[in-house]
DNA sequence: GTAATCACG
DNA sequence: ACGTACGTGATTACT
């Protein structure tokens, strides 16, 4: 029989440090510990199967030894309380497993391990200890190995240590550990040792003599210094009862059968509840979990409805004519259009209708009523649904209310909110796959009509009570109006602008490409010579082979795999070896051309143009995202990759027109912060940074040199993110003391951006949140963590967030009143892209002033600040141009 | 699937 | 003393 036998302390400690994310469920319990303890559980229960299996506490904390981790000096820390809160959680959780533990008063957990390892070696079992300390390595005999594990930036690493393993680390037989500790001591653990012995002579000392027994026989007649031997007579005493100390006691006088610790099935409905307490809904997922079958449901959740199938034309007219004298219908659509189920209540009666195009004559006649604006219908991710009705010729308005965006604004950073995703977090239910009934055979006879049919009924009637129990939490949290006034009417918008695509020249990029291949096949061939090897260049494993051990360039050290050789890096050795400049370049030109010339040429449709993706339920701060393709990130900093926007382009007889703010985030903050030394700065109409560095540098505004001018618009962007000294001075290139200065005389000369910022971390820390002017909220656990890092993190978001954040939301606005005013004008014009703080229309040359004019007046109208809100507009034949 | 890199605001 | 800016997405290498 197999036993493996955790240290749960020292387990839970490494998840504990080994996070980096700061996790938490919404009202404020950490869980990381727990989610990572668990996580490494899982993930040795898979690769070691033991047939048996136990986890051993220390009774209490008094003596912190395993709160010891690498480079954390455990001597005498106190238990932090973000994870002291969690162990007994983590108990429960373990108990609700059905998982045997143990705890001893008077025993360490490191003696339970030893103790229980014995008895079942003596049964001739073997053992497999888990740990993360190396104390235990002492246990390892032929039965029993111990798992060392260790947790960094949430990615474990275990080593198996077996005595063979040992051996060949150490030079002796594991058992030695204690004569080493003996010898050597350890602070963590208050084992004095003998003083004057460190790690180098204690091993030593004990490779050659193995034991303390054998080394105090011989004394003095060993073989080490003269003064080694003078320390060691004198502290005989000491490492006796070093040794004692050092000793794992493996005769616990507990209760252990190897029998009680056969593993079982877990405590279904109990772990369910823990977990979804915890709000580990992957968990949940991953281990196929179920609530209890007698288990309450939260009274939101209804799932019963009267049920139908419209077959008849005259029926469909019937309930069209009745939805629109309601509230709202909740749509739930199959993703190619073909059915459709409306979800509505009359009279204290849920009903559910499904329309199918097989099985109604004028299937298309239904849509167009029921897609009409004057049919108030909820769903779930509209702008999806919005996408495929305007390729249908149907009308994207009349939505009221969007389940997806609802779930995005009251948790923005969990990242997908899928149906099966929201049903356990707001209704402790688990519902079917949307994969059931989305697939091409999913309604095909052979896989079972009923099956697919009543989980797409089932998907209907949970995102007509999703509506419920969201708009409720919206209100409660003020977050309605961001739904209503920015991202819900932004949805018809968006995807009218993805139906409407950009017009790029195909021919012109593929050409750009082959001029790139050339160039860089060049520099590749000039990189081996200069290496005299042939390797790939594009491995940063080989490349930091390459430059810091063959050519022994000076290494930054950095990553974890090794060498980093990002381009900051590369850039300060670009004096030292001509091959550093040629890489630089070669990674320009392989990146412009894989990235942009063949990902965007694979996509480029029949008709010219490129139609991305625009993700309105993705980003932490509001902003949107672009995928398939990424045209959000089109080069434009550097010349060459600036070549890349000359191939956007207006069609035949068309302008471009595109419209960006001016500074909006830096005036978004003297506004926010309402320090008035910036806002006189913004009402002087002149170049903000220039201003900044005229402050900041005490010099006047025409004295102020191009490097001032530089270091003031770092320092700009910088506070913007929640800027440290160290990071500046990266950035600009002087010294962190320097950069130091900078930032005091910036704080000096706006002392109201530095009130605002001490204020919106002290407001988050107080409400758990922090919001933009329109209300759109981030939650931020960070902030009360302990640990050092996460805790910056959440400050320097905190900074950040209301400001992005509010650019986000001005923009927003402002894609809603300019398409609405281009439409309303009869103009041809239309939105193509948005770049978080731009705006680019395209139309007819005619329109173009026009336009020009009217995007720059709706954007500038949309927030009346403290200060001017500028956008500029400009007309071109290609993106390029209008730069 | 994750890490490293680099493109954008 | 800590460890180093906010927000994204695509590509490539490699496990």
């Amino acid at each position: 029989m197999k036993l493996m036998v955790i240290d749960g302390n020292s387990i839970v400690n490494r998840a504990f440090y080994g996070m980096n994310q700061a996790l938490a469920t919404r009202d404020g319990t950490p869980t990381n510990a727990i989610f990572g303890f668990l996580t490494i559980l899982l993930k040795l229960l898979d690769e070691e199967q033991p047939d048996e299996l136990a986890v051993a506490f220390d009774m209490k904390a008094p003596t912190f030894r395993h709160l010891a981790y690498d480079g954390y000096k455990a001597t005498r820390h106190a238990m932090p309380e973000d994870l002291a809160t969690q162990i007994p959680i983590l108990k429960e959780v373990l108990d609700a497993m059905n998982i045997r533990r143990y705890q001893l008063e008077g025993w360490e957990a490191d003696d339970l391990l030893g103790t229980m390892a014995r008895i079942q070696g003596e049964q001739g079992g073997t053992t497999v200890i888990v740990t993360g300390d190396k104390d235990s390595l002492q246990l390892i005999d032929q039965h029993t190995t111990v798992k060392l594990i260790s947790t960094r930036m949430g990615q474990t690493t275990e080593k198996n240590m077996t005595p063979e393993v040992f051996r060949e680390a150490y030079g002796f037989d594991p058992i030695h550990i204690i004569d080493l500790k003996a010898l050597m001591g350890d602070s963590s653990d208050n084992i004095p040792g003998v003083k004057g012995v460190g790690e180098k002579t204690a091993m030593d000392l004990v490779q050659k003599y193995n034991t303390i027994d054998a080394i105090y026989e011989k004394l003095p007649d060993i073989e080490a210094k003269p003064g080694i031997i003078k320390k060691l007579t004198e502290g005989e005493d000491s490492a006796r009862m070093s040794y004692d100390l050092a000793t794992i006691r493996r005769e616990a006088p507990m209760d252990f059968q190897p029998e009680d610790t056969v593993r079982k099935p877990y405590k279904q409905g109990e772990l369910y509840n823990l977990l979804l307490k915890l709000e580990f809904a992957r968990l949940i997922d991953r281990l196929g979990l179920h609530p209890e079958d007698d288990a309450p449901q939260p009274a939101a959740y209804d799932g019963s409805a009267e049920l139908e199938t419209v077959e008849t034309l005259e029926r469909a007219e019937e309930l069209l004519a009745r939805w629109r004298n309601l509230e709202h219908v909740t749509v739930h659509p199959l993703p190619d259009l073909s059915g459709v189920c409306v979800v509505w209540r009359e009279d204290g009666v849920r009903h559910a209708a499904r329309v199918f195009s097989q099985r109604l004559e004028g299937y298309n006649t239904f849509l167009q009523g029921l897609f009409s604006p004057d049919i108030p219908k909820a769903a779930h991710d509209c702008k999806n649904l919005m996408v495929r009705l305007l390729e249908e010729n149907l009308s994207p308005e009349g939505f009221v209310f969007d389940t997806a965006i609802a779930a995005y604004l009251l948790a923005p950073t969990d990242g997908s909110y899928s149906l099966e995703k929201l049903s356990v977090t707001y209704f402790n239910t688990e519902t079917a796959k949307a994969a059931s009934y989305c697939s091409e055979e999913a309604f095909s006879p052979l896989m079972g009509w009923e099956a697919a049919e009543e989980a797409f009924t089932a998907h209907a009637i949970l995102v007509d009570n999703l509506q419920d129990a969201l708009r409720q939490r919206l209100t409660d949290l003020d977050l309605l109006r961001v739904h209503d006034d920015i991202d819900l009417p932004l949805c018809p918008v968006l995807a009218r602008m993805e139906r409407a695509g950009v017009l790029v020249d195909g021919k012109a990029i593929t050409a750009f490409g082959v001029e790139l291949k050339k160039n860089s096949d060049a520099l590749e061939q000039q990189i081996y010579d200069l290496a005299g090897e042939r390797f790939n260049i594009q491995s940063p494993k080989q490349l930091g082979t390459i430059l810091f051990e063959k050519l022994k360039l000076p290494a930054a050290k950095k990553t974890r795999s090794g060498y980093s050789t990002s381009a900051d890096v590369l850039e300060k050795l670009k004096p030292k070896h001509p091959i550093v400049p040629a890489i630089l370049e070669y990674r320009q030109l392989t990146k412009l051309n894989s990235t942009y010339v063949e990902g965007l040429t694979k996509v480029i449709e029949a008709d010219g143009r490129i139609r991305t993706s625009f993700q309105n339920t993705v980003t932490a701060t509001g902003r949107l995202s672009s995928t398939e393709p990424n045209l959000q990130n089109i080069p434009v900093r550097t010349e060459l990759g600036a070549e890349m926007r000359k191939m956007f382009i207006a069609g035949p007889g068309n302008v471009l027109v595109d419209a960006d703010y001016s500074q909006i985030e830096l005036r978004l903050l003297a506004h926010i912060s309402g320090d008035s030394a910036m806002i006189a700065g913004f009402n002087t109409g002149e170049d903000i940074h220039t201003i900044t560095a005229s402050q900041v540098f005490g010099v006047p505004q025409d004295q102020v040199a191009p490097a001032m001018r530089r270091a003031a618009k770092a320092v700009n962007f910088g506070i913007v993110y929640g800027i440290s000294a160290y990071s500046l001075s990266e950035d600009i290139k002087v010294s962190v003391a320097e950069a130091k200065r900078y930032m005091e005389r910036y704080f000096e000369h706006y002392s109201g951006v530095r009130a605002y910022m001490d204020r919106v971390v002290a407001q988050g820390k107080e409400n758990g949140y922090v919001s933009t002017m329109y209300g759109r909220r981030r939650w931020l656990p960070e902030l009360k963590s302990s640990n050092f890092n996460t805790r910056s993190f959440g400050e320097r978001v905190a900074m950040n967030m209301p400001i992005q954040g509010t650019a986000a939301d001005i923009i927003k606005l402002a894609m809603i009143r300019v398409d609405a005013r281009l439409r309303k004008e009869g103009l041809a014009a239309r939105l193509v892209l948005q770049v978080h703080d731009e705006l680019i229309v395209e139309c007819p040359e005619a329109e173009g002033e026009t336009v020009r004019q009217l995007l720059s007046e709706e954007m500038g109208k949309v927030a009346s600040l403290a200060v001017p809100l500028v956008a500029e507009a400009k007309c071109g034949h290609t993106w390029a141009e209008t730069h």
